[in-house]
RNA sequence: CGGGGUGUAGCGCAGUUGGUAGCGCGCGUGGUUUGGGACCAUGAGGUCGGGAGUUCGAGCCUCUCCACCCCGACCA
């Protein structure tokens, strides 16, 4: 490829309104253009990207069974009410009408068209177990797409499916895919990732895990014990309390005029957060009735996530404008609203000399004793996990992290071949639903994981294995007609063996060599008068900075060498 | 959906008390340059996000809609 007829152009100044460095640099070195909100189109050197990360997923996902199919992206509605979700899943689904006034959705997730592309295709037990997988684009109507391709509404995707006739050959299968994620991280050379336990969110089912990158600019939040192998998804984490203990004290109701927040009320009775008792109010989505009151250790937050599987329902703050509680007042003791399900976390279990609102204007109370004020309460995990708070395996102190969702895991079980009547025969004859797991990769959101795991302050650095060229050829002083007539030569001999990218252009070496460190191609070969003179050219490893004269004639050699030499450090 | 911010040339930005728009980069042409974003000359490029209003006159004031960015809610 020529640079003077790349599609795309390197832009000088940095681009405006993103903080985030990888996708400041995708943009500046000409690898995306923005369309619209979390939609982007992607130039040549992204797309080349693009193509080799898909081409790596689809060589371990082959390597564990897997068959490469092809779903579409537009389904009927039908698909979806079968399984259910056509109504539990939000407006983060498109739905519309075709010509002929049929229900219509855009694909966000297949495991419906997979149970329908399998059910009848697949008939005896003795075909389990099977995957299926598919490079496709997803959209996802996002409520807030953010930081370039880490978040968008339209993605490319890997998914993949399988099939098993037993829970023990299901969990095998499933440490199959997990050990083939790992490879292809590493492979595609991503450094700094995890798996970690996770929510099962809106694909169901018992056991998942999330591959995360982790980095600052991560939008998940990560619980770790940095002695044993716990870690796990904010949502899901757990911990073991310590339990402050404080004077058990007689109840009594103290003056707190307009003290409302948990500091406000603290620094009044000179406490801790630790020491209060806080409600927070939730609505039920799609319920307008019905009101949940969390109570929680006021140094504690409630997980929502954990809720949601409490109450079994979607759940939203509540505004407190025309209900029954005391915005800043609401306690625990006497409460009487009607519609109300009320909960307590377990971070408040047997303490006692707590502060609690008194669901009254200016009042709160204090010497609250659970056990002796509240007994018969049933305590349930209903809070985030704290930086600091003991790990629940080792006993440690657990750490809190930052990361990027790279990709995801579920054993899903019978949920949709049930709901979807998948049946195959087994060998007594019988029918049963094969239980079925999923696995997921979002193609884009790799490549930009990767970008910011690896990029420099001059620009992006590509690991060798999914670099959009493996060269980036930079003749200087191409006005000069015994360069440019060498430089044509090499050229010639170059794309023979290697991917490159060929700076044709007659504009001054700083040029040059900026656009090289900024696109992030991982070996700059340059040649110029100078070098000419030797017979030699200068090539540079990107990530190192390192410097290598090379005669002309051990060119292709040394660039084999460098470019292998790599490829097996990514490939292990 | 809530809070905050920004919309002026391809990109980055300036534009004073209201008087019909500039700068840098980039782009075209001619010339001089050439190992870390050269220089001279010259040229093209704008419905100042859209609409309405106030005014003799609006990039600037008022109203309204829209788009994008950031924080939250939400999220495979």
């Amino acid at each position: 490829m020529r640079i003077s007829k790349l599609v795309g152009e390197r832009l000088k100044d940095s681009a405006s309104g993103t903080n985030v460095k990888s996708h400041n640099f995708l943009l500046r070195a000409g690898y995306l253009k923005q369309v619209c909100n979390g939609i982007y189109s992607l130039l040549p050197p992204a797309q080349l990207v693009n193509l080799k990360i898909q081409n790596i997923i689809r060589e371990e996902m082959n390597k564990v069974g897997g068959q490469e199919v092809l779903m579409p992206v537009v389904m009927p509605k039908e698909m979806w009410e079968k399984s259910g979700r056509y109504y539990s899943i939000g407006e983060e689904m498109v739905r519309f009408k075709d010509r002929n006034d049929h229900d219509m959705l855009l694909g966000m997730t297949h495991e419906e068209a997979t149970v329908q592309l399998c059910t009848n295709t697949i008939k005896s037990y003795d075909q389990l177990p099977f995957m299926v997988y598919q490079i496709q684009t997803k959209f996802r109507d996002e409520a807030r797409p953010r930081a370039g391709l880490i978040r968008v509404k339209e993605f490319t995707m890997k998914d993949a499916y399988s099939f098993h006739y037993d829970k023990e050959e299901m969990k095998k299968y499933y440490q199959r895919v997990y050990d083939s994620y790992n490879r292809i991280f590493k492979r595609i050379g991503m450094k700094n990732f995890i798996a970690v336990k996770s929510d099962t969110g809106m694909m169901g089912g018992e056991i998942a895990h999330e591959f995360m990158l982790l980095t600052d600019i991560g939008e998940d939040s990560i619980v770790i014990c940095p002695h044993c192998d716990y870690k796990a998804n904010m949502e899901v984490a757990t911990s073991i309390d310590t339990k402050p203990s404080f004077e058990d004290i007689d109840l009594k109701e103290v003056f707190t005029g307009d003290a409302k927040t948990i500091e406000e009320v603290c620094s009044l009775l000179n406490i801790k957060p630790n020491q209060t008792i806080k409600a927070v109010c939730y609505a039920i989505v799609g319920d307008d009735k019905n009101t949940v009151v969390v109570f929680v250790r006021g140094d504690k937050e409630v997980n929502e996530a954990k809720l949601k599987k409490i109450v079994g329902k979607e759940v939203a703050t509540k505004d407190l404008t025309e209900t029954g509680f005391v915005k800043g007042n609401i306690g625990c003791l006497n409460l009487n609203i009607p519609n109300t399900r009320i909960i307590f976390d377990s971070s408040l279990k047997d303490l006692c000399g707590m502060v609690t609102g008194t669901n009254k204007e200016g009042y709160h109370t204090i010497g609250v004793n659970l056990k002796r004020d509240l007994p018969n309460i049933d305590f349930v995990d209903v809070s985030k996990v704290n930086e600091g708070d003991v790990c629940p395996i080792c006993g440690a102190k657990l750490t809190i992290k930052r990361g990027i969702e790279i990709g995801n895991i579920f054993q899903l079980g019978t949920k949709y071949t049930k709901s979807m009547e998948m049946t195959v025969t087994m060998p007594d004859g019988s029918l049963m639903n094969p239980l079925m797991s999923c696995y997921g990769i979002g193609v884009g959101r790799a490549l930009a994981s990767v970008a910011e795991e690896s990029a420099d302050d001059k620009g992006l650095v590509w690991p060798m294995s999914i670099a959009p060229w493996q060269i980036y050829f930079c003749p200087l002083r191409m006005d000069d007609e015994n360069v440019k007539e060498i430089a044509e030569e090499i050229y010639k001999s170059l794309l023979k063996k290697f991917e490159v990218i060929y700076d044709d252009r007659n504009v001054s070496a700083g040029i040059k060599l900026t656009d090289s460190e900024l696109m992030g191609v991982p070996i700059r070969v340059v040649i110029s008068p100078r070098s000419l003179q030797n017979k030699q050219a200068e090539i540079t490893i990107r990530k190192s900075s390192e410097k290598i004269m090379v005669e002309l004639k051990d060119l292709n050699e040394k660039l084999k060498d460098l470019i292998s030499q790599e490829m097996e450090e990514l490939n292990g």
